[in-house]
DNA sequence: GCAAAAGTGTTGGCCGTACACCCATGA
DNA sequence: TCATGGGTGTACGGCCAACACTTTTGC
């Protein structure tokens, strides 16, 4: 081995996680009650530190795992933080990342954590320990970039879904308003979701389409241009 | 100090540099020859550890000083790499980073380093170590869609150019052809370029207008609309 | 005057926005 | 049959791609 490595010190090297989670046409984010100091009884996001062996993904399997209870996620690396002091209790470079769960498939641990964890909507986000109140700010610029021309909504809708439902998420996490019609069209265009031939009952009014995402899609790619009118 | 904190080992935090430089309407992308394992001999990204009390641009400018001789570059973070085995001397994160460069703004150092640094062009990039080459591929990808919406040729240009010279830049790095006259209407609707009022001398033909970058610029913002003929 | 590159203008087609109309359902 | 939301169609306008013409320079 090289008589270099490992010779001087590192810094210490965490996650911090940004989980968006939509639920009742609501965009919201997993916040953790912090137990000790720093921030002690403030909230923060949740986060962990790197272990030896293991890699980005494996470390927010771990934190989602044991601080929410559910694994497997869509993730996405957003950003690496390293302002010298941006942890008091010493030198730690964090490298962010978000998730995207649908609440409904999963029940939030409702143990011992239940008092800790709790969902904010994004736009009722308390002052947050660390640095993460910026950390939460990029997560949710990149997520309204990347549903421009990714099919984020797999992973926070149901297995089918109407496309006011679709719409919805849309408008939600772009924080705008869209023509129904025209959202119709472009959507259907990009091609990444398809009618599953049935339709949702129950409803006072039409019943309907009901739609799933595409999963065999080959291009994964594309570009919505959507637009708030006037 | 949180007892929890410190207490285990961390992994290695490393930086790797995509040098871009633009010269003679060909970009290219800084390369060392390794003198030592692994990999001695072959190529890579320039790269360095991350010390204590650095933050990661402090690292890139370090690495650029002591390797290339020049710093204070236009610098963004592109991503973490973290696979477990990336590197064989141990684990090892590299959060990777590319910069910007107008060579003839530089003399690359002449000295020790000179048969140790090169330039390659984009497109005759050889096998590099560790998993640099997917590095330069994120890298050159991620130019790709910031020169979209960013006036990136501040860096790349001298302090003033001519509209011809500032479409082969784009036309070099998004790897396309462009109608001359289209090219010139969106860039001045973009209205990040501003003209000197004077013009280039000394060529054959007509002497164009030489433009500069506006830098008391507002919004630093965009979306250019450029596609290929046909 | 000629070749070559640079500056300026024009047009036709396509796409996206805005908007109208009918359909299905529950009460 | 009425209210409400869902499905479908259309037309106008703006914008962009394609292309033509003039201007300036060296030889």
């Amino acid at each position: 081995m090289n008589p270099e490595f490992h010779t001087y010190k590192n810094p210490s090297l965490a996650v911090d996680l940004v989980v968006f989670g939509y639920h009742r046409q609501s965009l919201s984010v997993l916040l953790l009650n912090r137990k000790d100091a720093p921030f002690k009884d403030g909230w923060t996001l949740p986060g962990g530190f790197l272990q030896m062996e293991e890699t980005l993904q494996q470390v927010c399997n771990r934190i989602m795992r044991t601080k929410i209870g559910i694994e497997n996620l869509y993730l996405e690396q957003l950003y690496s933080f390293d302002a010298p002091q941006r942890d008091p209790r010493g030198r730690v470079i964090s490298i962010a990342h978000y998730t995207l769960i649908n609440p409904e498939r999963f029940e939030i641990i409702a143990g011992k954590m239940a008092n800790d964890v709790q969902w904010f909507p994004v736009n009722q986000i308390p002052e947050l320990g660390f640095d993460h109140t910026e950390i939460f700010r990029q997560a949710s610029q990149r997520l309204k970039s990347k549903i421009l021309y990714h099919p984020v909504g797999f992973e926070l809708l149901d297995e089918t879904f109407t496309m006011t439902e679709l719409q919805a998420l849309y408008e939600c996490i772009l924080d705008i308003s869209i023509d129904r019609r025209n959202f119709r069209r472009k959507i259907l265009d990009a091609g990444f979701i398809l009618l599953t031939g049935s339709k949702r009952e129950g409803l006072k009014n039409r019943h309907p389409d009901l739609y799933k995402f595409n999963k065999d899609l080959k291009q994964n790619s594309f570009q919505l241009n959507i637009s708030s009118p006037q």
